[in-house]
RNA sequence: UGGGGAGUGGUGCAAUGGUAGCACAGCGGCCUUUGGAGCCGUUGAUCCUGGUUCGAGUCCGGGCUCCCCAGCCA
């Protein structure tokens, strides 16, 4: 299952072409680089498996660095956790932990070193100027008028505004380099801005602070990256990032760009995911419809299928969008072959069972997973009356449903054949109960005449049964690209209102008193779940977090769209 | 429109001038005390157009489509 094949992508052949040349000594290190703005989502999480997984293959290293340049957005509570989300999908830094704001004095070094070297100097004008004087994507900029400032007036400007002399947006620092450049990047990019902000971890030190592309490649090259990857639309940045190095005369990563990953019928940029969560349209960062790596792992969902669906994924340079139904396999793959089994019954239909004594008890022994012995077996108790779900049963049955219907036999899994003798209904013609009877020599779930039986159902004993709260979740988004709806819209029209349907009563067999969150279970022939923190000691809460595939609910869904045309 | 990228089955990834392959999805079957799992089989693709070549998804010319860049965001 956990196939070992090793990775290979543009990238790693990439490094591997340079380790035989002899590059940096066949040194690989890495650095996954977020900014501590939000949750980190399955989006980030390709970035992590790559970063981390690439230093581990070639025996290189990858550090974990925050990049906080920007103290209007950025706050604590995502450090931790970022930190926490990285671990749990199974990777760790030692001790490189690093923030982008630890190189802030060094980074005012070198720009000072930019300013006396001539290439760098202080603007005044406004940020509307700014943007005028850039001029467009078909016509080249114009020079600002303090572009030619003399180094000693720049670098006496640049210590006032690190000083607090100057008001936000008065004055930047910009590098000098080509306001005629057909890359809109090289039009003398702003380097510092003035910020009269608290700073997560430099408080009040600064009140400049260094933009993206004067921070990063620098933060690269202080912890001697060899390989810095990032996502496609920093390709337009690449030569600046290669600028500020060359003119530094600096260790030079090299910065190699790669697809960012889609899902279909989710949304994963941070802006539309902090809106649904703002707006109220989930419950929180962790809601398990969030296709944050918090939301994953309170749904159930595994870090090592979230990590063997990235692998599977591979990474290149084409924009794409993974269809849902891939990491979908990933996620049953792996809760397949590690979660025990259980009973639950969500929609519980009562069934006497009419040929079995009163008071009596029988402990079934049940396998904790067929296919793995080593998970061990338990008893689950057997009375006369029992649950099965509402949908195991039929009145009416259509075509090749084999589960259960008057005069039909089914088997109780691990337990008996049973026969469904009558329908009890009350006087709105709603099924209430269900009268049946057991064959006794089918006692464990064989027959000894060797009949066979198609339908196996499952149940839950009435006097024994756990009371508890099940959360289904469906997609998010009812449209797989929600985003293609912006036109005239908004992402939030394609918003599923069903995406959370809550079972409040759901019956399950009693073993499982005493779970805790986060503790899965398949309920057979029903799906993955995983116990919520949510969850008290009078009353138990599941999320599920994937049905199993259901066969049964396709040939129903096809007889359906059979019968619909042939009417039209 | 200037510049920078990308186009291979429904989706994603391979094939690095030499038989277009893998995974997911789909379809069919086997097996089954989960209509689960597993196993077997199968449908289906090189954006278009010229050229180079014994041979082109790959190289060259022309075209088309999609994505990114005009934050003191990252």
């Amino acid at each position: 299952m956990n196939d070992e094949k090793v990775l290979s992508d543009f990238i790693r052949d990439i490094i591997e072409r340079e380790m035989e040349e002899g590059k940096h000594d066949g040194r690989v290190q890495t650095r996954f680089p977020p900014e501590p703005n939000g949750y980190l989502h399955i989006g980030h999480a390709k970035s992590i498996v790559l970063n981390f997984g690439i230093a581990e293959q070639y025996d290189g290293k990858c550090n974990l660095r925050f990049d906080d340049t920007n103290p209007t957005r950025e706050e604590e509570e995502f450090v931790s956790s970022m930190i926490e989300d990285i671990h749990w999908l199974g990777y760790d830094w030692d001790d490189r932990l690093f923030f982008a704001s630890d190189y802030f004095g060094q980074l005012y070094e070198w720009a000072v070193q930019l300013i006396k070297d001539g290439k760098a100097y202080v603007d005044d004008l406004s940020p509307e100027e700014i943007r005028e004087y850039r001029g467009t994507l078909t016509e080249p900029g114009k020079e600002s008028p303090f572009r030619d400032r003399s180094v000693e007036e720049n670098l006496d400007l640049f210590q006032g505004m690190k000083e607090g002399e100057f008001m936000e947006e008065e004055r930047v620092l910009r590098a000098k380099i080509d306001m005629a450049s057909p890359n809109i990047n090289l039009r003398d990019p702003v380097m510092y801005r003035i910020l009269h902000e608290t700073h997560h971890r430099t408080g009040d030190e600064w009140c400049i602070y260094p933009t993206y592309d004067w921070a990063h490649g620098q933060s690269d090259s202080i912890e001697k990256i060899t390989h810095s990857l990032c996502t496609l639309e920093f390709k337009n940045n690449r030569p600046l990032y290669n600028w500020f190095l060359d003119q530094l005369g600096i260790f030079h990563p090299r910065q190699i760009e790669f697809a960012r990953l889609n899902i279909t019928y989710t949304v994963l940029s941070k802006r539309r995911l902090i809106q649904l969560v703002e707006e109220g349209y989930v419950n929180g960062w962790d809601d398990p419809r969030m296709p944050t790596l918090s939301g994953m792992r309170r749904r159930g969902i595994t870090p090592e299928s979230i990590r063997h669906f990235i692998e599977h994924v591979g990474v290149a340079k084409k924009q794409s969008t993974i269809q849902r139904s891939k990491l979908d396999h990933f996620i049953r793959d792996d809760l397949n072959a590690r979660t025990p089994r259980a009973n639950g019954v969500l929609r519980p239909l009562k069934v006497v069972i009419t040929n079995y004594p009163e008071d009596k008890v029988e402990m079934m022994e049940f396998p904790n997973h067929p296919g793995d012995e080593s998970f061990g077996t338990r008893d689950v108790p057997f009375s006369k009356e029992i649950y099965i779900d509402r949908d195991d049963f039929r009145e009416d049955p259509p075509k090749r449903f084999w589960r259960l219907s008057p005069g039909k036999e089914v088997r109780l899994r691990y337990a008996y054949f049973m026969t469904c003798q009558d329908v009890v209904k009350d006087e709105d013609g709603k099924i209430v109960e269900l009268r049946c009877t057991v064959d006794p020599e089918t006692r464990g779930g064989a027959a000894p005449d060797g009949r066979k039986v198609k339908g196996t159902l499952h149940w839950v004993s009435v006097p024994h049964a756990l009371d508890v709260e099940v959360r289904v979740y469906d997609r998010l988004f009812n449209d797989p690209f929600p985003l293609d709806a912006e036109e005239g819209g908004d992402f939030t029209d394609s918003l599923n209102p069903d995406s959370l349907q809550v079972y409040s009563h759901v019956k399950v067999e009693p073993s499982l008193q005493g779970v805790k969150a986060g503790d899965r279970y398949q309920f057979e022939r029903v799906g993955y779940f995983c116990v919520d923190p949510d969850s008290t000691e009078e009353k138990l809460v599941f999320n599920q977090t994937i049905a199993l595939y259901d066969s049964w609910a396709k040939i129903e869904k096809r007889q359906e769209q059979e019968r619909k045309r042939r009417k039209s």
